[in-house]
RNA sequence: GCUGAGGUAGCCUAGUCCGGCAAGGCGCCAGCCUUGAAAGCUGGUGGCGGUGACGCCACGGGAGUUCGAAUCUCCCCCUCAGCGCCA
């Protein structure tokens, strides 16, 4: 996660006048840092390479000399001395480009200058709107007593298990749960998108290049005993899958639909309608991720946004989109939308998809760029991701919407294909 | 888990035993040749710093020995194969 070094040096004001709109003065320091210590260590490299480059010439003669049977006593004596300034020259060298590398790897990504200036989630701007608030029309309970009482989630025994935020799924709720993955990856295959399964643990390496690092030990679960996290989105694994790799240029925009189990540990936050599905530490989720040229991201973050709305469309749950602004944005996207779902009894909008343009940021600290076939080029290319459906959640604004007054749950039209046409569960 | 083999440029490979400018092939780019193309021939084809000439770095990562490390020593990471265990 780190933006281009070159573009720092190239032109300055841009990047501060881009940092400035984030809203938190501590970025405007690290810039400044950050070029005071690429400046000291572009320094420190002549001076380094000028005393390795006296070094390899003497070396070169005792090597000639040698070959010719020449005595070489007397140079090797004279280049002993050589070495303490040397790696004193590379110590510095090194130790300032780490220094500046480090403070790089914490300055955000640059913000789309469509992203509105705001402090936090309460200024996004909303974009759309669509469907009229529903009222429910079950009990008026929330969703998890709800489900418990329909016998499809076991919360208690779920806490005495594995915790708090842990929760067992039974009977029917898993056959919807799985119909509305399936809905979701049908809808995004008949869009282009290459169904794909990830692996659901990652190492360390590849993490820290795509996610911000101070949110890293809050949000992480870590395989003790190994440098191994499991996955709080599909996206992490799916963006590291072509690290160190040059990406043909003919195969992007590369659209991949990721299908995974979900772990995030959420520290904090739990009213009465969290309680249950809405905040868990476990979850399914389909998720949209694409690699592309750069002058196409603008398009396709769009297209994710298009995708998105038309789930929650299908599903007959109203939503509005928001703007995310500038200090609700996050470390690594440089433009997001928000999808909010309609919750009927909580009779509020609350996010239910994320949608980011993270444009070149990921990719640069994974290694990828564009190319073709046995040329590598220099272009890095754009990632994108979004959520097509988290099921929890849609779960809990289906259960609140489509509940009837007789307690049974309707299933909504479009996921009715899944479940052998039935069009109510429970009762 | 045990044993073994490996990691070299966009890709494939040599060099490692025995320390001295990382060789070669493929691909790609350019030029020559050609009516055009292919073949052939010639040159180029990584990163960093420098206006530039040029220099430095790069052999999985790190440390050490040495005037000098892909090569020797130590630590770590990863991959593959065989065996074992297992859904």
């Amino acid at each position: 996660m780190v933006i281009d070094v070159e573009l720092l040096r190239s032109d300055p004001a841009k990047v501060e006048e881009n940092l400035a709109r984030r809203r938190n003065p501590a970025y405007l320091e690290l810039l400044a840092r950050v070029r005071e210590k690429d400046s000291l260590w572009r320094v420190s490299v002549r001076e380094a390479d000028r005393l390795r480059a006296a070094r390899n010439a003497l070396g070169q003669q005792i090597a000639a000399a040698r070959k010719e049977g020449r005595p070489v006593d007397e140079m090797v004596g004279a280049s002993r001395s050589a070495p303490a300034a040397l790696d004193a020259a590379a110590e510095a060298e090194g130790r300032l480009r780490r220094e500046r590398d480090d403070l790089l790897r914490r300055l955000p990504n640059l913000l789309d200058p469509s992203v509105p200036y705001g402090k936090d989630d309460t200024e996004n701007v909303v974009v759309t709107t669509w469907g009229t608030p529903t009222e429910p029309r079950g009990p008026d309970r929330p969703h998890g007593e709800a489900l418990e009482a329909l016998g499809f989630a076991e919360f208690e025994r779920g806490r005495r298990a594995s915790g708090a935020g842990f929760y067992y799924l039974r009977g029917p709720l898993v056959l919807l749960d799985l119909a509305l993955q399936r809905f979701a990856l049908d809808l995004l295959v008949a869009r282009g998108f290459t169904p794909v399964v990830p692996p659901f643990l990652l190492r360390r390496e590849p993490y820290e290049a795509v996610t911000d690092l101070a949110d890293f030990e809050k949000v992480m679960y870590k395989i003790d005993g190994e440098e191994l996290y499991l996955i709080a989105t599909s996206e992490h694994p799916l963006a590291a899958l072509y690290q160190g790799e040059i990406l043909d240029e003919g195969s992007v925009p590369l659209r991949l639909a990721g299908l995974s189990t979900n772990f995030r540990r959420e520290i904090g936050g739990h009213g009465v309608d969290q309680k249950g599905l809405f905040r868990v530490h476990q979850f399914a989720k389909v998720e949209q991720f694409v690699f592309c040229r750069p002058e196409e991201s603008t398009a396709i973050h769009e297209e994710l946004r298009a995708n998105a709305e038309e789930v929650f469309r299908r599903l007959e749950i109203p939503y509005r989109v928001v703007n995310v602004c500038t200090g609700d944005v996050g470390t690594v996207a440089s433009h997001k939308y928000d999808v909010e779902a309609w919750f009927a009894r909580q009779r509020g909008y609350r996010e239910v998809v994320s949608c980011s343009n993270c444009t070149d940021y990921q990719a640069r600290a994974l290694g990828i760029r564009l190319g073709k076939a046995g040329k590598p080029g220099k272009v890095v290319p754009h990632t994108l991701n979004s959520t097509a459906v988290a099921t929890p959640r849609a779960l809990v604004a289906i259960v609140e919407q489509y509940q009837r007054a007789d307690g049974t749950l309707e299933v909504p039209a479009v996921l009715r294909p899944y479940l052998d046409g039935r069009d109510t569960l429970g009762g």
